[in-house]
Order: C-alpha cells, then structure tokens, then sequence
DNA sequence: AGCACGCCGACT
DNA sequence: GTCGGCGTGCTC
C-alpha cells in the first residue's frame, strides 16, 4: 500500500509548533494517500494529531482526519490551506491512529476508511451544492421560452427554495437531466453555492466571540466602528462578557459577516470553546450498589489465578479461555476486569452483536454501575455518539459492545475481553474487513494488555494457536452446581418421510416430545437457521450431499445451466440424474424459513403460546426486550426462531429445544461448514436445561451419519476438533494455511468474467518465483448473483500471512489493474475471509 | 467515491 | 447544432 512512509504513528500530540505548518490528512476515500495541506496561521497553535480538519478537496469539502504535522512538503505541489479545525481536543489518540493505521495496511483499505471505522457515526461534515436561482433565471422562467428540461429545473428550485443537485436528481428523477443543469448553469439562470452539511450528531464544541484579548485603545475601537453601526451593536453586546456563535445569532441573525470584520479588525477574537449544552442520558439510578461477586468453583479459581498474575505484571498475553456454556466464563470477565480497574485500568468487552441483549448489559451493569459504557447497535447514532465521547472523556473505565467496540477511546487499557471468539460477526462484511479479535490482539500487544478469548467452542484458527504457543489454553471443565448436559438425540427425517410417511416439518419425535413439555408448563426452543443458504443438490434416498473432489465444499446448482459448480476451484459437473452413493433419486433442496415453521407449528399445538424470533420480527430493541419479559412471565410456550434466540439468553425453564433443519449449516458451500455447524449446534444445545432440570435436544436432518452429529451428541469438543482438524490438514486449509479473497463484481456478466481472467493472469505475473502460493479460480461465487451483480473469486492461499501480503502488494503496485477496473467492474480484498460465499 | 471534462454517436 | 451517454483522470 502506499501511504506515505514519512508518517510514523504519532508518539505525542503537541500543537503544531510555529514553524510546522504543514499537516498530513486523510480522508474516508478508497484513496490511499493521505493529503497534505497548509495550517493557517490561526490554526497553528491549537492544531494537534487526531484532530478532524475541514478541508477543501476537489471542488468539494470533506472532514479529514490530520495524521501528521510537520515543516516540510513535496515542493511539487501547490497546496490547499485547512479551513476549520473541528475540534478543541484530539478525537483520535495516538494508540487508536496507530491502530486504524495497521488495521489500514493489513487489510487493504485507506486509512481514513479504518479512522471512519473507529469513530462513532456522524463526525463527519461534508459540503454540498446549493443551487439557487438567479434574476435571469428568473425571468427566463417567467418568460418560459427555454427548453422543458430547464424550466423544470428552474422551477423546482423555485418551489422549493435551496436544492442540492442531489435532490434534485432525487425529486425529478428520470426527467432529470445532468444536461440541463449544466446549460442553466452556463447561461446564468442559477448559480450554486457550497453549504456546509452539518454531521448528523450535534457538535461537541462550537465557536464563541469574545473582545480581543490584546483589544487596542478605545478611542481606536470608537474610529474604527463609527462608520459600521452594525458592527459596533455586536461589538458593544460582547463587552459584556464571551459569547457563542448560537446565542449571538439569537441576538443579531445572520451576524456571520459582522463577526467576521471585526476578528479583521483586530477587535474580537473567535475561539473554538466545548459545547456546554450536551444533554446526557444516564441510564443508572444514583443509589446503585455493587453486586457482590459470586464464589468461584476451584476450576474457576485456577483460571483465575493465572490470568491475574498477567494482569497484574502488565504483560500483553492472550488466553483462550475454554469453557462450556454454563461453567462461569462470565465470572471470569467480570472478575478480571475489576482486578484491572483496581490498578486504575480500563477494560473493553467484545460481544457478539446479537448477544448483546438487556440480559448481558445489566449483567455488567449491576455489577459495575455506571462505570460502564454500553455500545450496542439498538442505539441511536446520538446515543451512540454520547456513549463513545463518555469513554473519550474518561468518565467510564469499561465498554461492553460489538466489533467497533475495539476502537473505544479508552486510556490505560487494561485488559480486553473478547466472548464467544468464534463468533463470525467479529468479521467486518464491508471495507475495512477487519476481525475484531485480531485488531483486539493487535491494540493489546501495543498497549500492553491482556486477551482473554472466551468460547465453549474455539476456532480453529485460535486452537491452533495455542498449541503453537501464540495463546494461551485454559480450561473450565464442568457446569456450576454440576448441571447436567443436556441429552442429544438426532432424528432421521428420511426415515419419518419414507417409513411413517410424515411429510411434515416436525417428526414424530419432535412433536411428542414437545407435548410433554407443555404438559409439564415447560418451555421450548425451536431452531431454524434460514440464513446462509445456497441451492445445492442433495439425495432423498440416503441424504447424500454432492461435494466438490477437490475442494471438500459442497457443490452449488446453477438451474440455468443445468450444472453444479464449486466456487473455490470452478470445478463443475453436468447435474447428475442419480446418488453417486446409492443411486436414489437426487432433488434440489428447496428451503422453507421460520414463518413457514410457525404456521406449521399453530397448527399442530392450536392451544400452545407461540412467539416468533427473527430479522422480520424484530425492528428495533423493544422487540426483543418483549419477548425477554414474555419468557421470564411464562407467556412463551414455543420460541421459534433464528440465531437470534441461541445467544445472549438465559432462560431457565427451557428444557427442550428443536433444531428442526440442522442440514441447512452443514451443507454450506464454505470449508468452515462442518466447524460452524458444531458451535451452532452446541450452542443451541446448551440454551436447554440451564435450570434445574436436565434438557433434551433433538436434532432433525437427512444425514445422521454425518461425524458432526456424533461430537455434539457426545458434547465431545477435543474429538471434533481433532477429527476436523485431520481433514483440514488434507486439504490444505486454515489453520493450516492462510487464505485472502480477491472479490470480482459487476453487473455485465461477460466484463466480470474477463476482469477475473484478467487479475487472474495479472497475479500470475508479479507472483514471486517460489512457487508456495495456491491461487484458485476464478470462479463463480456461490452466491453467484446478489442485488444484480454476478460475483467471481479468486482465492489465494500460502503458507503464512506475509506471504500473501507480499503478493498482494505487487498486485497493488500494477497500475494497470487501476485503469482496468472502472465503475463497470470492481474487485475487492478480503483478508482472512470468514464468508466464502 | 464523487465530479468534471471531453469524446462520440444519435437525434432534431 | 443540440442532447445525452460513457470512459478517463484527478482530488493536497
């Protein structure tokens, strides 16, 4: 990547010195460069790193973010001056700019992508076009002896007043033309101005007026305001103490001009001063007491012990910590992160998004009060905007959130905490693809902090990491108060179709067992993972799943072609009439979701409560909240739901859960299916039987003799592990190697295609001569068509990630691929990719 | 990513 | 001579 090699990570932020007039900026664009620009004088004594700039770019005007200051500059260029500091104070230390800066370079983005990532929403300030009519215009439209077009423009801007081109475009439509408002523009029927667009959050700080400081003589100030009535109105109000930009337009409105020739004049002087009108919302009530901790078992005590010794010696380390569902992982945070808060540290707390539900917040809330920040998706961008400067300002020492959370602005870091580590939704889907847990390690080992990776069923990736000694292992064996595993039957739905010609989406089994249940006021979880399906080709006889020779991934049907394909090799096959294993006959599989499940279900249990948990089902927090005192009341007989209802969750009398179509994880196209069915499945196992009473599972599929089923029937981690482990080893997969994904997409199936082609052979070309990279593909994505786009892969692969990353940086460097790749065709990074789809 | 500029082909 | 699409190149 090419940013500038001059720019270290700043080590301190001092305001630009005198002679330093010059700072480095960048901006959220997919450009790689940052930005150099001239610090006007009045700026130089308050502009500091990490502060956000107002800078003119192209004939518009962005925030940017400064990243360096200095006195030196490329000669070469004329340079643009700043034309507003945003801030008083810093909004990016050096640590979290050091971080955005790895975060940039190991995955592919710009910088100033990874420091929009690691703000909250809303700081960013843009300028748009005005367009507003003139006299001629005007008339011309009066006279309306122009071209339909143009009139229409014209009167739009009429009837509306101010209109961005934006809008404009937005409210005329296709009887916009980008024509017409050029012509009007050329023939002086309007003229455009650029406007300011205020960040959607309020700012923090804002200007205010005062008298000058070094205010030369009255009778001089009487002179030079004898001729200017107005500025002397404003000026005389100002003697009577500091005012702010806000409260003086109250006084005199559109005072900006005014103000401005007396700063001119040497009379007043206009300062950047914090906003003292920030309302706050405080969530906790005054008389909190912290919760007492409750005692910890002797595994606990173990885990423990170690931990706190890295935490007390200050030592960057990362553990997993390796604990079923129910044996007290969370004791264990809370503990660490008091033990971290003793030595006057701070601590963050990574959740899984959907987790992070009333349950786990007060959780923390309870014991740590209003110490903690809560950062979680449900609010709104305000909300979220005050949580963060909460942490930027100090006044919280913990932070419980989702992904972003890693980026949380907190001093002295302490410790961080990362739950369910397997969790997929640590990975950033959209540029910057960062994994949270990775950047979370990354920022640990530079503030020296300790990583405690919690999961009761660890990626692979991290296992393997701690037998190579990178973390690590610890281990909680048992269930507090020796709960009893819940008991995991798996029942075979061909033999319910072909033998008890039960064609519904319940077995036998299932349906029975979920009477007893009601019977006894027991409640019951059934479990349909909708999500994250592609077609593929599956045996009604025997179960029998097609999958790729050489990959181990599950094949795709394209109908189009009649075919079935492999999206990590491109291997493909005529559609086959028959099983290869048992030559049954052979459908494609055809999903049904939750609300098909729900009808099903009233109709079999007309007197049950039933409750349906999903992405359509749920709009906001509220939802959810809901259905979490619908449960707790008893007023739940049957949830029916998604992932959704396998986390964050604690419901004591659930006591039997329905995974009612356990194939749809399994069969996957991705390497990492059979790992993601194992967590899900255990997962949603252990939500059973978390009271006293012991649970039931009951797994439904057409393909119980797959090995998965057996590990979670065991609850049998270590074997599954090494099982899959062995087959991961065969085919070259991680842990075993590292992979990055070139991502080609384009709405003109053919120019995708040759694109793929082309960065295909392009790689080829600058690939180094040892010959210890893989590169498959290109090949058709399995979600081969998304929102009109057709997508290709290309994966590479290689022993290590320097590897790789040295590849990628040739490839960066073939300027030929910038040209080639126009708005029509894009192709993208993906670094460790999560998602192969 | 925007946004302008300039080329070209399709209209009156 | 309009009009409108689209590729190309630039942003301190």
């Amino acid at each position: 990547m090419n940013l500038p090699t001059t720019i270290d990570p700043p080590l301190s932020s001092s305001p630009a010195e005198a002679n330093k007039i010059f700072a480095e900026v960048v901006v959220n664009l997919p450009m790689r460069d940052a930005f150099t620009y001239e610090i006007p004088p009045q700026f130089r004594s308050i502009l500091q790193i990490g502060m956000r700039v107002f800078v003119p770019f192209g004939r518009r005007k962005l925030t940017g973010y400064v990243v360096a200051i200095s006195d030196r500059c490329d000669p070469a260029i004329t340079l643009k001056a700043i034309e507003d500091v945003l801030d008083t104070h810093p909004v990016l230390s050096g640590e979290i700019l050091a971080l955005t800066r790895w975060l940039a370079d190991y995955y592919h983005a710009s910088w100033g992508e990874a420091v929009k990532a690691a703000l909250p929403a809303g700081l960013e300030d843009e300028s748009q076009e005005i367009l507003t009519l003139t006299e001629e215009g005007l008339s011309a439209m009066e006279a309306s002896d122009e071209k339909e077009t143009l009139l229409l423009i014209l009167k739009t801007i009429q009837d509306r007043g101010q209109v961005s081109a934006k809008q404009m475009r937005g409210l005329l439509l296709n009887r916009f033309s980008a024509y017409a408002l050029a012509r009007c523009k050329q023939l002086g029927f309007l003229k455009t101005q650029l406007k300011v667009k205020r960040s959607t959050v309020k700012y923090t700080f804002e200007k205010q007026a005062m008298i000058a400081s070094q205010s030369p003589p009255e009778e001089e100030v009487e002179k030079l305001l004898r001729r200017s009535p107005k500025q002397k109105l404003v000026y005389d109000h100002l003697r009577g103490g500091e005012q702010t930009l806000g409260q003086l337009s109250q006084h005199f409105p559109s005072c900006s001009d005014t103000l401005k020739k007396l700063r001119e004049k040497g009379l007043i002087e206009i300062t950047t001063v914090k906003n003292q009108r920030q309302e706050e919302v405080e969530t906790q009530d005054a008389d909190w007491c912290a919760e007492a901790p409750l005692p910890f078992t002797s595994d606990q005590k173990k885990v423990y012990a170690e931990l706190g010794h890295s935490l007390d010696a200050s030592e960057f380390k990362t553990f997993l910590l390796h604990g079923i569902t129910g044996s007290g992982k969370t004791e264990i945070y809370i503990r660490c992160i008091q033990r971290a808060l003793e030595q006057k540290k701070t601590a963050i707390m990574l959740v899984p998004e959907i987790s992070l539900t009333p349950q786990t917040v007060s959780r923390f809330q309870k014991r740590f009060g209003t110490n903690v920040a809560i950062m979680h998706s449900g609010l709104s961008q305000r909300e979220r905007y005050l949580e963060w400067k909460k942490i930027q300002e100090g006044r919280v020492a913990i932070v419980v959130g989702a992904r972003s959370a890693v980026f949380s602005p907190l001093k002295n870091l302490g410790i961080i905490v990362i739950d369910e580590e397997h969790d997929s939704s640590y990975k950033q889907d959209s540029t910057p693809r960062y994994h949270a847990r990775d950047t979370a390690i990354v920022r640990a080992q530079a503030e020296n902090a300790v990583v405690i990776l919690g999961s009761a069923t660890p990626s692979m990736e991290s296992l393997a990491n701690t037998e190579s000694g990178k973390y690590r292992y610890l281990s909680l064996g048992k269930r507090v108060l020796d709960r009893l595993l819940p008991v995991v039957r798996i029942t075979d739905m061909r033999v319910e179709k072909n033998e008890y010609k039960n064609f519904s989406i319940l077995s036998g089994e299932l349906k029975s067992a979920i009477r007893a249940r009601l019977n006894r006021k027991e409640q019951v979880f059934l479990f349909l993972n909708r999500r994250g399906t592609a077609n593929y080709i599956f045996c009604k006889e025997c179960g029998f799943v097609f999958q790729c020779p050489h990959c181990s991934v599950t094949l795709t049907f394209h109908g189009s072609e009649n075919v079935i394909r492999c999206h990590y090799c491109n291997y493909s096959a005529r559609t086959p009439k028959t099983c290869a294993d048992c030559m049954g006959e052979v459908i494609r599989f055809n999903g049904f979701g939750t609300q098909k499940l729900e009808e099903e279900t009233r109709r079999l249990f007309p007197e049950a409560k039933i409750t349906r948990l999903d992405r359509d089902t749920t709009r906001g927090k509220s939802a959810f909240e809901a259905m979490h005192e619908l449960m707790t009341a008893g007023e739940i007989d049957i949830l029916i739901g998604t992932q959704m209802i396998t986390k964050g969750h604690d419901f004591p009398n659930v006591t039997l859960v329905g995974v009612v179509h356990a194939d749809l994880s399994l069969n996957i196209p991705d390497f990492r299916s059979c790992e993601r069915s194992f967590q899900l499945l255990t997962q949603v196992a252990g939500r059973a039987g978390r009271g006293r009473v012991p649970g039931q599972v009951i797994i439904q599929t057409h393909n119980p003799a797959h090995y998965v089923f057996d590990f979670v029937k065991q609850h049998d981690f270590q074997k599954f592990y090494e099982k899959e482990l062995i087959l991961r080893k065969q085919l070259n997969y991680p842990p075993f190697t590292r992979m990055i994904a070139l991502e080609i997409e384009s709405e003109i199936e053919a120019l995708g295609e040759s694109m793929a082609r082309k960065l295909k052979s392009t790689l080829a070309r600058v690939m180094p001569p040892a010959r210890n990279i893989e590169v498959l593909g290109p090949s058709r994505a399995a979600l081969y068509r998304i929102k009109n786009k057709y997508r290709w892969h290309i994966l590479l692969r290689a022993q290590s990630a320097k590897t790789l990353q040295f590849l990628l940086k040739r490839l960066n460097d073939v300027q030929e691929l910038k040209t080639a790749f126009t708005g029509k065709a894009k192709w993208s990074i993906d670094v460790d990719p999560v998602n192969l789809l």
